[in-house]
DNA sequence: GATATTAGAGACTCTTAATGTCTTTAATAT
DNA sequence: ATATTAAAGACATTAAGAGTCTCTAATATC
């Protein structure tokens, strides 16, 4: 009962890419700053790109770069493009209007709406903010 | 990423458990109404033990029983019987402050707090309710 | 056009956690 | 003493996540 760890990368990247100036990084820098595989990374990055959160280009002087729709990004989004679309919780026993599945679903919708409201821009200004102050983020 | 299933047979079961008069229930029959086995629910029993939510006496007309505060357990308490006590998003490259961490375990905390206001008694209640007016529930 | 570079796709392995079974032991009522 | 039931623990099975490797496709540069 964990988000991935692919979740969690999928975060960072994007708000390191939100904080690059150069038009684009390729994956092999972006692996080595987590300690990862780029292959790994790569297929990360591949389902940001289908959910239109980053832009590739392949080829030499390619690389990713974060979507135009940078500043409407939230922690839901990446969640969603890496994890799919799922519940926390399904009843696997009734199949429909469980009680308990209502309650359960409810708690994550919660959840969730928090998740929605929270802009990732945000966190990379924050972080950018508490770099300068001389703490590493 | 979603709560495993014996925690959803731990709901169900002790949703039951609130609603049946009979001062004991062995496992065989708590079993077979989920169409579990007898010992795999067993463990999961054992866990609602430990956790103080509902009793068990061995032996001949032994078998368990809702926990005499039975009016005030919630969703959460059950969640956290069978899951533990664990975080959905552990950050696992920064040691401490991550400040996308943080984010998680706020929108976290939002749903735990819902789970922890949802008490058993008000769903069983509902289920009877429910189950009087002609609709299985 | 040839070459170097980079993303993407897919097959594959490895590891871990959940799921579930089986057997034995301990406790209790009759 | 016996039947019944929970508890414990070893064990097997399954499913999902994590991660690697290889090959293909696209693009810039020369």
């Amino acid at each position: 009962m964990k988000y991935s760890n692919a979740t969690n990368y999928a975060l960072h990247t994007m708000i390191h890419l939100m904080l690059q100036r150069e038009s684009t990084v390729g994956v092999q820098e972006l692996a080595e700053m987590q300690h990862l595989s780029p292959t790994y990374l790569s297929k990360i990055l591949t389902k940001l790109t289908k959910a239109g959160l980053i832009e590739s280009t392949p080829g030499a002087k390619g690389g990713y770069k974060i979507s135009r729709t940078k500043d409407e990004i939230s922690f839901l989004d990446v969640i969603h493009a890496i994890e799919g679309d799922t519940n926390l919780f399904d009843c696997s026993i009734h199949h429909e209007g469980c009680l308990i599945e209502n309650v359960m679903r409810q708690a994550e919708e919660n959840m969730k709406e928090e998740l929605a409201s929270k802009l990732l821009i945000d966190i990379a200004k924050e972080a950018e903010a508490k770099r300068e102050t001389g703490k590493l983020s």
